[in-house]
DNA sequence: TAGATTGTTAATCGATTAACAATC
DNA sequence: TAGATTGTTAATCGATTAACAATC
């Protein structure tokens, strides 16, 4: 149990990136998995899997391997993102829909509790589990909420007027699938989504 | 003009990563730009991104920068990605249609030339520039339109099927947005795109 | 010229990996 | 017991950064 005050970018990255692959091997009903699997799923070696996990304890099972229910919750423990995260979504377009009905946050224990949009014939219609509001009442939902993750599935043009009004109402993260180029204060990161940025460095591997 | 082999997996990264802050810079106007204002955007040191130039030629002017422009074919070049690169898309649910209508993929050459879902009701009807076709036009497709990415935005369950019928038609690059964990020969690449996991990383920074 | 910023060196730091004893 | 896989060491390799002369 050697917690140390902070976790390195590539270890926090890498223990993120495990917990998808363990999180999907649980939901196919695997109850062990080897650090030799986990690398085939996740493209990192497996003596670097097994190093980063023994720092925080003895997980695994020699001859075995690693157990996936308590793998999960060790390393969600490690990362302190074992509880319920709220979110909120801006843009109820076909992005903004797609994201509040989708699993895939759902299932790391983000919830999206807000979505707004800027027309007003889309406010007070339902998207998922929640009801379209207008940006006015952004702060009120961010305070009552307990709201720590704004999501930007919106135009570009739109996308910075809604990172400032984020910003001025406390939110630190925010995950950006427009394509602006978003300032922020240095407290708040941003996260922005680039797919084509991943197809661009996939693609020269392929081409090489 | 120091062309290596094959760069390493991370300036590989990383030049991509600069080509997208660098891409949407030129939208904005922008003429020349600094490793110091680049480095603030993309948050990698600014000795390292003139590191990481210098290695191909010396694009930059002291005491100016970088001419954007020049930049971006530089970058290009050197990816070898300067062309048109063909995509078939999978799903026409919000997701699809979100990521048809999108730039996103367009401003770094990539262009949706093919939709296909496997509800007969969508098939035939438009979704962007394409019309939605069923999965068994796949192969003809692939060979037609020279398709060198698929990209899947389906339900998880429909994901594998559609990763085998790809690999069988050739196809070498995949773009996985299900939470499906999807089984390939080694030399297809899957990327799949795990937003949760980002935002689980980025709260750890911030809880921490 | 004065100020700014590149290109490059040299030193450091952390990530990566092979190998293997421990042990389930 | 025999086979498999972890936990850990020790060595290597590449990424990162500070510093600064060159030069626009």
């Amino acid at each position: 149990m050697t917690q140390p005050e902070r976790l390195s970018l590539g270890v926090a990255a890498r223990l993120a990136r495990y917990l998808q692959v363990l999180t999907q091997a649980k939901k196919e009903g695997k109850e062990t998995i080897s650090s030799q699997e986990l690398s085939e799923w996740t493209h990192v070696n497996s003596t670097q899997i097994r190093r980063d996990l023994s720092g925080f304890g003895k997980f695994g099972k020699r001859g075995v391997g690693y157990n996936v229910d308590s793998l999960v919750s060790q390393i969600r423990k490690i990362l302190r993102t074992a509880g319920q995260h709220n979110i909120a979504l801006f843009g109820a377009g076909h992005l903004g829909r797609a994201i509040a009905s989708s699993h895939i946050f759902a299932d790391h224990g983000f919830r999206v509790v807000a979505i707004f949009d800027n027309d007003p014939a889309k406010v007070g219609t339902p998207v998922g589990n929640a009801i379209v509001r207008s940006v006015e009442e952004l702060r009120a939902a961010v305070d009552e909420d307990d709201i720590v993750v704004g999501v930007l599935a919106v135009p570009g043009a739109a996308a910075q007027p809604l990172a400032d009004a984020l910003v001025a109402a406390g939110v630190k993260i925010i995950f950006n699938y427009s394509e602006a180029l978003l300032q922020v204060p240095p407290e708040v990161t941003v996260h922005t989504s680039s797919p084509a940025v991943d197809l661009l460095y996939a693609l020269y591997f392929y081409l090489t």
